[in-house]
DNA sequence: TATGAATGAGGGTTCATTCAT
DNA sequence: AATGAATGAACCCTCATTCAT
């Protein structure tokens, strides 16, 4: 019984990735050689450039990665016939997912991509922008359906609800913290959400002696 | 008369930094050649040596320059005996204030130091920790006083009240906005603080018969 | 009916050559890539070794069929009792004969041996002046039976002779030119014979009263 | 006494290209690494890129210098009224005298570029065509004026006089063949003149038995 | 203080060649 | 005979840093 060659070459370039990813988010992205990646795939140097053309390329077959999966949730979030504090966990939970899953791609994804101009490219920027805008789509639905409130701009809620997803994510990348189950997982999950819904103002004892 | 040999360093030094600044916000730290600073500072590259040991002593110096008003902020802030939610509008204000008179810093501190792993050193690391915790230690002072609510960790919203204030200056940072006069400014300070406070909910419409 | 080993493998190898000469002729002996070679003979670049050891082992093959054709040449030349010109009309026919039916394997020959040091040799260089003796042998010989003017080393006019006609071979190389049937084959040797024979100037007018 | 910063950079760059010409010669412009010839102009990797930007620039920069004598010397042929052998003399000259001089970069152009598809730029080849077309007009002057035979077409003649004395040359140059003294020089550029004129017959014992 | 020539380690990439299948 | 994955030496170029002036 042979194996398949396309499989196997499916299995390789993932090996490649996945070692790739490891070496990225230990030096980032500038730091990591070539050769770094190639010893931690245990193949030769020149065995990289076999099933990836360049060092960009790679960096790029990985972000396709994560963009195929963000974009691939944001269709179906906007398929599913859901109500927006739904639609609005579904995000959070896909980037808790993807770092329980995938921590060094999304380390790799908030470190090198998200916040980097060094690596900014058209496309990369346009990419982020479009995940933008479909999450504001869907603090603009909140507030047409009177969900969310319209005394801000959509913009700036949409900011304020993706920044705390990310500052999470990126603590927990920053100090290699694991999410440990899902329990947990769903627990952050509601947090943040309650936090973004409702605020982090005590309203049971609401008596603010200073105020 | 001549110049205050002292104060002429000074300047040549503030000189080199500013130049450094754009640089780096251009290119991101890595792809900045100290040719390229000197240049921009008007001055030959072998002049950057006189004033910075090395390329990471610029980078150094120029945090050292945020980490130090950050800090200074946040002493004063908690030597102040106002409430929690002027002291959580201090440290908005001090970013959205940074951000309006530096942005370049502001936008280096984002991009290279806090989420790159790749310029992450011990040091930078424990000075993002101790302003983590300085900030922790408002919001467990606001939820003791029972201005916070205390159902959630005190980590949790205090990752949440940075996130979504540095997303805010984040994106602002990536497409370049300027922020237009002090107006502006506390506009956006009063609504980060107010969604963190309040939450996104529309309370107009809630169930709330006694509204 | 099988086919015959050796012939298939002839053939094979002869189909190699043959892309070896589009390639090679195309970007070079040197930047040509034994992949390139192997896709324009459309088999993959393995199989290129079964045939020939190395890349030099294929470059000494074309130019070992150029010079077998060559010395067999000058052999028949040296043979026949034929008179200098007509020798001398041989060697160039043999060339524009080349050049008609094989343009790459002489293209190559010019650019990548005749001139280049790179590529040369020390067996090389022996076919090479190896070639120039046996024309200098047939100067020589016009020399002796008074043919062609003794008041020159015979090694001068061989260089003239054989520069004239490598630089016609070349030009026509060089522009891609195509010989056009035999008839501007014999014309082209017909002119570089008459002018090396004669010279350029023109006796018409010149004052020769016995003319 | 400074030395004069215009001039000693000069010297070097010369340094750089002489060094340059020396290893060209020898291992071919492909082969020839920069770290040769840096160690052969005693000097650092990294300073040679100081001076020429990559490796094709020095190449450029080479051959420039060699054209802008060429085109230079085409200039002043064409200014001056001489006779049409005078100005045949004078391009035999200049590249005899340029070799004798400049051995190596003779060298390089006849090596490198004059036959190599493989370093042969749109530029190149229009400098090179461009040099042709020149010395055609001189041939075309003297068809004209009655000086040379007019049954072949000046392209032709132009072929066979720039083969003769490029073989000449390239024939110095493969046996590392130097001139010695300007007589050499002198009786060179005779035997190409006359012979490219009146032709390798012998012309007082004219009586070929054979014929 | 100021210049920019000089150094050289380092890394991405290419590609001839080998080898397992 | 045939494939193409695998190897690794080689080489161009960059650029932080040093140093002579």
């Amino acid at each position: 019984m042979k194996k398949n060659p396309v499989d196997s070459r499916r299995i390789k370039e993932s090996a490649i990735l996945e070692a790739a990813l490891r070496v990225i988010k230990k030096k980032g992205f500038h730091k990591a050689r070539m050769g770094d990646i190639a010893r931690e795939a245990g193949i030769s140097y020149g065995l990289v450039y076999h099933y990836f053309k360049t060092k960009e390329d790679l960096l790029e077959t990985i972000l396709g990665r994560w963009w195929d999966g963000l974009f691939g949730l944001m269709a179906e979030t906007r398929a599913a016939g859901e109500n927006v504090p739904e639609k609005l966990r579904r995000i959070i939970l896909f980037l808790l997912d993807s770092y329980q899953h995938h921590p060094n791609l999304v380390n790799i994804f908030i470190t090198e991509i998200s916040r980097s101009t060094a690596n900014l490219t058209r496309k990369r920027l346009e990419r982020f922008k479009g995940f933008m805008a479909l999450t504001e789509e869907v603090i603009v639905e909140g507030q047409t359906k009177g969900v969310l409130r319209d005394d801000f701009k959509a913009r700036y809620l949409t900011y304020i609800f993706l920044g705390s997803l990310e500052a999470f994510v990126s603590a927990m990348v920053l100090v290699n913290q694991k999410i440990k189950g899902d329990g947990q997982k769903e627990k952050i999950a509601e947090s943040i959400l309650e936090v973004f819904l409702n605020g982090a103002r005590n309203k049971k004892k609401a008596k603010r002696p200073g105020a």
